[in-house]
DNA sequence: CTAGGATGGCTTACACCGTTAGCCATACCC
DNA sequence: GGGTATGGCTAACGGTGTAAGCCATCCTAG
């Protein structure tokens, strides 16, 4: 049936595929995501995934879609009924990143392959962001890049050792609070 | 000679084959930067890159170390002299990463080998971010990170197809301007 | 009830990857 | 002149994603 990006009419096998295939992921991170290892933990050998998925970008970008979907929930719930979306967003995204290494390096590393997505569910997972920015796309592009690079800068170990990054995260977040800095510059 | 982090301490086939490796990341990224495609353009075979470099990622720390210094001296050059730095070497950032998006992709995508890093040349880049930050870490560390993220997004084609990318620079910079918003938060 | 097509396995194989082992020519120095 | 580094080489290993082609099972249509 060549699994989709939506999950809904993925195969059940497919599905299994896609589950083996993040535990890996998840487990030991990006190296060890092979289809060679993904078919071991199946039972089956390497050639025959290729009956479900048309190749590993494929079955990498259904990991990432179900992601989004995730993240989109997690940002929902984040945001709704906070009364400091801001925040609680940013939280949610940071918890993510930190309870979801390899799949948050997987979903950003490379470039984003929107057409083997499961289509919207990228704008319904940076929604809350823009909402909590309030409304203002520019600034709330700005905080998801902070937020962003402080999560890459965090998972990459580019801290050095002592560095208080709790404080670093509490001044990106305080400098894009609605209602500071206008738009101007050069 | 096992080539070392140190440039001037490399040996003149060393150097070559640095620039080789380079030249290779840069024209065509890092998919295409194999030890067969550098040994290629020198003529001679893989396997005597390693009369050299001990590994793939002793020789990629070199391109990476001489990255650092690369960034160093454009981000002091954009700071020294200059009546709003923040904006200057956030501007300097950008252009580096537009430069060299492959090179960039290399120094940032994986753990940072600092061991195999000349001494001191990573904090040397750091630095002027700090100064323009008015000498607070927790503001320039934050700075940094919007200034990577934004730099990912970017790079990794992540903003809709309209986006004023532009703006969204323009909106981060102006947050993270010395004399706005203070520590506080939860 | 049987023919046919889809489904989902399999083996074999290819070109590429980083890397090791071991051989050998040149060049320099005591 | 002998010994030692230097810097090439070939052959090979185990890993990668993936293509080609074979075959058993099963569902469905006639």
């Amino acid at each position: 049936m060549m699994a989709s990006s939506n999950p809904e009419a993925r195969t059940p096998r497919a599905r299994e595929i896609v589950a083996a295939a993040r535990e890996i992921l998840e487990a030991e991170g990006l190296d060890a995501l092979t289809m060679r290892r993904i078919a071991d933990r199946l039972g089956i050998r390497a050639p025959s995934l290729y009956k479900h998925f048309p190749d590993k970008e494929s079955l990498e970008a259904a990991i990432i879609s179900d992601a989004f979907e995730e993240q989109a929930v997690a940002f929902e719930q984040a945001g709704a009924g906070s009364n400091d979306p801001l925040w609680d967003i940013a939280l949610a995204y940071r918890r993510f990143a930190h309870a979801h290494p390899h799949l948050y390096r997987l979903m950003t590393d490379r470039e984003l392959r929107r057409d083997l997505l499961l289509p919207g569910v990228e704008a319904r997972a940076g929604r809350p962001v823009y909402e909590a920015a309030g409304g203002d796309v520019d600034r709330a592009r700005a905080a998801w890049a902070f937020a962003h690079g402080m999560t890459m800068l965090e998972l990459t170990n580019r801290f050095p050792p002592g560095a208080d990054v709790d404080a670093a995260w509490r001044q990106g977040i305080e400098a894009f609070r609605p209602g500071m800095a206008g738009g101007g510059g050069g």
